[in-house]
RNA sequence: GGGGGGGUUCCCGAGCGGUCAAAGGGAACAGACUGUAAAUCUGUCGGCGUACGCCUUCGGAGGUUCGAAUCCUCCCCCCCCCA
């Protein structure tokens, strides 16, 4: 099976863009993907109505095995959500209704239309992929016929030496939460049986859920099944993928502006754009390579690129191509600053003594206290048009308005436009 | 059920009757330096106010005191040991 130019097999180009980290079986896998079609899955968190950027690992991992001839199901966690996985979180995790979770599977489902061809229900194409709730099963499994069906399949013992439950032995963990393997085991069980599902690729800390999940099927429907995993995303200075002072970094336009979105790969790590530009992008690999020669200052160029790629994946390209516009008139001078983030005022607010500009600054968000704001002022952080303010008590008035705009900027790079009508 | 140790500002973690908006570190933000990078240095880092200041915060609710994060009572939660 080989649809893709560029690569032998899925797993290969896996491999080449850093999303292997570890197979079950590699060998076998390998050849089961050469004879046909497959059916592989990764599970998402429904516990917001978008996904964010941390999402953008699994999805590539699914959009690679649509485009390697393959099909890909995004299992969507509705009944887990009400669970909570014990690994790494310090906390349990807060339980959501059934209400939230149906809305925020909706929200991820179009998210997720975006990346792979989705088809539901009757006259989906054989490879067409599926979203599939986990709740389909387990919101109405009985607690006896679970246990005495899945629970005698799963030995404490070896459950404890999952690092998953090891690593919370010190800090406890609920009975609730142990349970969150057996159920994700459950999940390839059920794929594995109404899917044909043969693969699920998942972070390397979901190794041990994996492999449960593999036993299951091995034991209930003496299935030979594999599991592959990829690296956990750290940035290179070691944080989590997608934080940043405005918090997660959505896929969401409404929660995280094109803009913004595209300004976050613009300015990731030197260290990281290889890395990013493999696993984030669709390019082919000799392009990647290309961009990887840059050096130095050029490596800016990489950024946008990775920017451009991402942003166009995520929120088309139009929207990609605004924002490198907008990017290019905040930053370099030209460009269209249309997408730069900003906010409608009428031009009688800035009549005789005008706004504060402390209080704009709060207003549209820029900063989230006034105190904040201040002290931004102070430290000369706050440019109006351009120019350094250095009174707390500035008021934005009618000779601060440029062509219908009043340019505010913030540090080096948050920009924020008043458009300042009639 | 018994005994012991804990819950502090975004995180970790000091404080243990006033000098505490609360040490220190991390994160974050700003400035310098740069390449919209990193590293480094400097500054800031609860809210409101130009400011002497005022308000809110140390698991929750009461109480003692001129005054509490610090003492007392009850409650909730977590960890460890014993049963």
């Amino acid at each position: 099976m080989n649809v893709r130019p560029d690569f032998p097999s899925y797993i290969a180009e896996m491999k080449w863009r850093g999303f292997f980290e570890q197979c079950t079986d590699e060998a076998a896998l390998g050849e089961l993907m050469a004879t046909g079609p497959l059916t592989g899955y990764a599970g998402f968190d429904p516990t917001a109505e978008s996904l964010h950027i941390g999402s953008l690992v699994p999805i590539m991992g699914l959009v690679h095995l649509q485009r390697h001839g393959h099909r890909p199901i995004a299992i969507v966690g509705g009944g887990t959500a009400m669970v909570g996985d014990p690994s790494g979180k310090t906390e349990l995790r807060q339980m959501l209704t059934v209400a939230d979770i149906d809305r925020n599977l909706a929200g991820i489902r179009a998210q997720l239309a975006r990346f792979i061809r989705l088809a539901d229900g009757p006259g989906a194409g054989p490879l067409d992929g599926l979203m599939i709730d986990n709740g389909d099963w387990l919101r109405d499994k009985g607690y006896i016929e679970f246990l005495r069906d899945i629970g005698r399949h799963f030995s404490v013992n070896q459950m404890l030496t999952r690092d998953s439950v090891k690593s919370r032995m010190e800090t406890g963990l609920s009975f609730l939460e142990f349970n969150y393997m057996i159920l994700q085991a459950y999940d390839f069980l059920m794929l594995n049986r109404d899917y044909g599902c043969r693969l699920q690729v998942g972070g390397s800390d979901q190794w041990g859920n994996i492999c449960s999940g593999i036993d299951l099927c091995r034991r209930v429907n003496r299935a030979e099944v594999y599991g592959l995993t990829y690296p956990l995303i750290q940035t290179a200075t070691g944080e989590k993928m997608g934080k940043t002072a405005a918090g997660a970094v959505w896929l969401d336009a409404g929660r995280t502006s094109p803009y913004d979105f595209f300004q976050y790969w613009v300015n990731v790590d030197d260290r990281d754009v290889s890395r990013f530009l493999r696993m984030y992008t669709l390019l082919a690999p000799a392009a990647i390579e290309e961009l990887e020669k840059l050096q130095g200052a050029d490596i800016r160029q990489a950024k946008q690129a990775l920017a451009l790629e991402v942003t166009t994946l995520v929120h088309g390209e139009a929207a990609a191509q605004a924002s490198l516009a907008a990017a290019q008139a905040a930053f370099g001078g030209g460009g269209d600053a249309a997408a730069i983030p900003s906010s409608a005022h009428a031009a009688s607010e800035f009549a005789g003594e005008g706004l504060s500009l402390i209080d704009v600054l709060a207003a549209v968000g820029l900063v989230d206290s006034k105190g904040e704001a201040r002290r931004l002022v102070r430290q000369g952080g706050v440019k109006v048009n351009g120019d350094a303010v250095a009174d707390e008590q500035r008021r934005l008035v009618a000779a601060d308005i440029r062509d219908g705009r009043v340019v505010l900027q913030l540090g080096k790079k948050r920009h924020h436009h008043l458009r300042v009508d009639g």
